[in-house]
RNA sequence: GGCGACGUGGCCAAGUGGUAAGGCAGGAGUCUGCAAAACUCUCAUCAUGGGUUCAAUUCCCAUCGUCGCCUCCA
């Protein structure tokens, strides 16, 4: 079975060949950085890390190009208002950015170019729009004529005559058609600004990434994804231009992720409901929100709520549960039952493949990996030995590294603690040999306080960090 | 107003033209001194109204509702 992805292009699932046979090149939109990372951030960059995990777990070379925007209005009015430069303020939000994706779990992207970076590219592919008559310079500024393609709106559905119609911006009279839309914008005093043909200036929001894409993966790219809400008119333009400049199709396939939404409002700045990064992780794993996000399909809403991230640290447990080791005394499984448990393993394998061969899906994906769970846990309560378990433990770890899933043990800072707590343990064991329960008892929610859970079985105690 | 998405059990969420995965929570058991974990069993007819069909939750139409985009946004 081969893969299929969800184009939004064709707003069909379509079967994915790359342009080269086993290289993929993909792009994503990254962020612009002039404020720190929020968890619908998050949500997109874990959406398409799992999408790059999967096309390499599937054989892909993936070149994988994320970009940062680094010059820009919200960034200039932000430094502005803190009297910072706006070069320095943005650099500390990449920095913050690439911190969190790290903390995230997520990938480093093949190359991180950030538009300041590629101002030469940005200027020619400019030019070589004007010199092709789909843009033209007004005073200084560039805007590219979309009347001069017509296929304009064919990744959102738009026409042009009815966008026009319900134009609500103030109407820019210098402008060929209301839609056009800037790829050079002249500088006023004290904004950031680079030499160019129309004068001192700075690259549209869209241009940018339409000539990261062709200096770092070329004219042609596969995959091409970003959040839902860029599909128009960011995505649009993109494909304006540089289809413009080429001539050929730009992406094969684009990809866009669903939003956040929390429960009862839209996360949003004017509400001030704001997530971070840093404030989800400070209280949660990185692995409890990469399992809200597989929990779900990448196209749909995601919900945010409290009750939702509870049931995700709930389900987070039950698959840390699968990796533990076989129950003190065990017997040992018969040579069926062995059997029958890997076979499931390899069942759950094939299972897992064909889910995420159909467009990502996780959910179907994280369905067979509960089976799988099942399956071990059983299997450890038939009383199989460690050596028995590892095998299925084995693909179990191979298929949710390649979600991202880390599924650590929690460990002390360093293993001493260990020594001791094993001693308590057997002390604990003496106490209970002699039915001292109120002692025993007490040293089991002493150590719960600090953090240790004790497991008792008719052959002993097992213990592991909460 | 235009474009698009969605509406599946208490919550989250897959999926299919032939009566619905999985997780969380709940109920009943097994195990246990108790607890925890685990295991077993149990818990829905898929917004509403029409239509197509031998058969629809799955296709079509309408209605109601929710949401995104159309201005910066992952």
């Amino acid at each position: 079975m081969s893969l299929k992805i969800y184009n939004t292009l064709s707003r069909s699932k379509v079967d994915f060949e790359p342009i080269e046979p086993g290289k993929v090149r993909f792009y994503v939109c990254g962020p612009t950085v002039y404020a720190e990372a929020h968890i619908g951030h998050a949500m997109s960059a874990l959406v398409f890390d799992i999408v790059r995990r999967y096309l390499m777990y599937s054989g892909y070379d993936v070149d994988f190009v994320m970009n940062f925007t680094d010059v820009d209005d919200k960034i200039i009015a932000k430094a502005n208002e803190l009297g910072e430069d706006p070069y320095e303020l943005a650099e500390h939000y990449i920095n913050e950015y690439k911190r969190n994706l790290e903390e995230l779990n997520i990938l480093p992207a093949t190359k991180n170019p950030r538009a300041t970076e590629d101002m030469p590219q940005i200027i020619s592919m400019i030019e070589t729009l004007i010199a092709k008559g789909s843009a033209y310079a007004v005073n200084g500024d560039v805007y590219y004529r979309v009347e001069s393609k017509d296929d304009y709106g064919k990744l959102s559905g738009r026409k042009l005559a009815s966008m026009s119609a319900g134009a609500r911006i103030q109407v820019d009279e210098r402008k060929d058609h209301p839609m056009d839309f800037a790829l050079w914008k002249s500088a006023k005093p004290g904004e950031p600004a680079w030499e160019s043909p129309w004068g001192q200036g700075r690259p549209g929001w869209h241009i940018e990434c339409s000539a990261m894409n062709m200096t770092h993966l070329g004219e042609q790219i596969d995959i091409h994804g970003g959040g839902n809400d860029l599909i128009f008119p960011h995505h649009e333009n993109e494909i304006a231009q540089t289809e413009a400049v080429t001539g050929k199709e730009f992406s094969r396939v684009w990809m866009h992720n669903g939003m956040l939404s929390l429960k009862a409002e839209k996360m949003s700045k004017s509400l001030g409901n704001m997530i971070s990064v840093d404030q989800f992780l400070a209280d949660h794993p990185a692995d409890v929100m990469r399992l809200w996000v597989l929990n779900g399909s990448y196209r749909g809403p995601l919900i945010y709520s409290q009750e939702v991230i509870e049931q995700t640290e709930q389900a987070y447990q039950r698959l840390l549960g699968a990796k533990k080791a076989a129950l003190p005394g065990a017997k040992g499984l018969e040579a069926a039952a062995l059997e029958a448990l890997n076979a499931e393993a390899d069942k759950v394998k094939a299972d897992f493949k064909e889910k995420m061969d159909d467009d990502f899906n996780t959910s179907g994906a994280l369905a067979a990996l509960y089976e799988l769970v099942k399956a071990i846990n059983q299997a450890r309560a038939e009383g199989a030995k460690d050596e028995q378990l590892a095998s299925a433990q084995a693909v179990f770890t191979e298929l949710t590294g390649v979600l991202g899933l880390r599924l650590e043990e929690q460990k002390t800072a360093g293993g001493d603690a260990d020594a001791f707590i094993d001693l308590l343990v057997r002390l604990r064991r003496d106490l209970r040999a002699e039915k001292n329960w109120a002692l025993s008892d007490k040293l089991r929610d002493g150590l719960k306080d600090l953090g240790v859970i004790l497991e008792d079985s008719k052959d002993g105690t097992t213990w592991s960090w909460e």
